[in-house]
DNA sequence: CTCCCGATAT
DNA sequence: ATATCAGGAG
């Protein structure tokens, strides 16, 4: 496991590398940010944002999305996978945000989760993103950079790696750290060919340093 | 744990 | 062909 110097030192480099490194979901409001991260669910930012570039033209409101029929919404996100839950839900969250919100998305974590097709990792990003709250999401990037670095083991859950991360970053820094955490997993730290031989963290990485030592060898 | 699921990179 | 993508619900 990496100690807080070496934890520092991996959040220093990550900056170096991506000094701007924020939110890539194109959103405008609050709302458009929870149906887009909804969305995002198992499947990439850009596609996400190719389809909320018509979505959210045709889609204003909560309203709007319940005066149409689910067929016709899962045709206006089919393209983006698993489009018949994610239809459904936003059907149902814009209930809940009519019947029981006024029809604005509330800022704390807990409400957030209770919404239709938002768990812990959707919430957090809302929370941190829409309304500034400290928080760190850990999405896929999150997780396989935080156990290949070894700032968590391998066979922690995401809440376990989101608890070790919460309490080994400062407060803070969590939400740029969280940021900085998935440009370094979606374009460095890739979960398919790594650049470990060009990664500047790669001094304390030991799934970087157990890489190298393989490629050598071949 | 399984299922949901199309687009893209490799 | 197959793995992966800002996961969540049952």
């Amino acid at each position: 496991m990496l100690n807080k110097k070496q934890i520092r030192f991996c959040l220093d480099e990550m900056e170096k590398m991506f000094p701007n490194a924020d939110c890539e979901l194109t959103h405008s409001n609050p709302f458009e940010l929870v149906i887009a991260v909804l969305l995002s669910a198992q499947c990439t930012d850009v596609l996400v944002n190719k389809v909320t570039k018509d979505l959210f033209k045709k889609y204003k409101t909560p309203e709007d999305y319940l005066n149409v029929s689910l067929e016709e919404l899962q045709n206006d996100i089919r393209s983006i996978g698993l489009y018949r839950n994610k239809a459904k839900n936003i059907q149902k969250l814009c209930n809940v945000l009519l019947d029981e919100y006024g029809g604005e998305v509330p800022s704390s974590k807990a409400e957030l989760e209770k919404l239709a097709g938002v768990g812990r990792k959707t919430a957090n990003v809302v929370a941190s993103v829409a309304f500034g709250e400290p928080a760190i999401a850990v999405d896929t990037h999150v997780e396989r950079v935080s156990k290949r670095l070894g700032i968590c083991r391998w066979k922690d859950s995401v809440l376990e790696v989101e608890k070790t991360l919460m309490k080994k970053v400062p407060k803070n820094e969590w939400s740029v750290t969280h940021h900085r955490m998935i440009f370094f997993g979606r374009y460095h730290c890739k979960a398919k060919n790594p650049n470990c031989s060009e990664c500047p963290l790669l001094e304390v990485c030991r799934e970087g340093q157990k890489r190298m030592k393989k490629e050598n060898a071949s």
